[in-house]
DNA sequence: TCAATCCAGAGCGTTTTTGTCGGCAAATCG
DNA sequence: CGATTTGCCGACAAAAACGCTCTGGATTGA
């Protein structure tokens, strides 16, 4: 179980997006470069995202995109679910899939109760939320200087 | 991003000897078939959690497996973690795996973040508080007469 | 007009998932 | 003991998902 490449890209752009928010528009070439995407990968996510209604887009010349609305007011949770559909952890939550079990699989409670608390997690999580995050975490740490592992995370 | 087969068959497997705790042994036929999983597939999984210590198997005439913990000592983190391996929703996080970019990518004390969240909300139910759930609602609710989704899911 | 930018969709190789199959090993029962 | 029941192990394979690329077109600004 992991969350796609597809998604860590889209929200490291939305991330990028609401870093500068305020500005004028960003160009994909200049997203990919920022946080290392494949060029034509990134032009089919921001795609995505602008179909959720989450960005913007222009064309022409100095054209590229921007945030909607403001960082404060878009979770995490809409740019995943923007990008990998319904966020249903397992088939039985999703309602393109019918559950294949006649009689309800014994489970779907049981997936119920955790996708709701999974989904109230990334609700919490703005991008607003993110970007002061990172910034403070700068500001005080090494996450800059080669550190991705550590925040005591056991086993 | 989904959870996988495995990971949905092997909590329900898990779910179904939390069920029975304290009785003999169960065979994985009988998980199997009460459970709607198809059984070469249940053995691989059940040598999985057993290696991770979670239950245990008895060979022989009327043998089977059974938990190693009672149910309100067993988390879904845990089963989840020793199918899927370390629970890292992006692969930045796993430890099995370098982060490729080498001054470390710009997010993953963005997902560090979401990552924790994440556990904690799966660490928060055991197997007994499904049990409790889920006949709780078989008593007041028809989650046996084919109503798999529900419960506010918006969008 | 020309260049920069987004848009749209087909395609494709690799990896992961989701199993199956066949045989071996260990208990148990008679 | 020996047959049966159960778990144990490893190889293999079909199908789906993933992670892109490529080609061509449509818009806009200079």
């Amino acid at each position: 179980m992991r969350i796609t490449r597809k998604s860590d890209y889209g929200l490291r752009a939305m991330y990028e997006l609401a870093r500068r928010y305020g500005q004028s528009p960003i160009s994909i070439s200049e997203i990919a470069t920022a946080q290392r995407i494949p060029d034509p990968f990134l032009e089919k996510i921001m795609q995505e995202l602008k179909a959720a209604g989450l960005i913007a887009a222009t064309h022409g010349r100095s054209g590229g995109y921007s945030l909607q609305r403001p960082p404060e007011e878009i979770s995490v949770r809409e740019i995943l679910e923007a990008l990998e559909g319904r966020l249903a952890l397992v088939v039985c939550l999703d309602p393109a899939l019918k559950c294949e079990i006649e009689e309800g699989c014994p489970t779907s409670q049981l997936w119920i109760v955790i996708n709701e608390r999974f989904e109230e997690a990334l609700e919490g999580i703005t991008l607003a939320d993110l970007v002061g995050r990172l910034n403070a975490a700068a500001q005080s740490q090494s996450w800059r200087t080669k550190t991705p592992k550590e925040s005591g995370l056991s086993k």
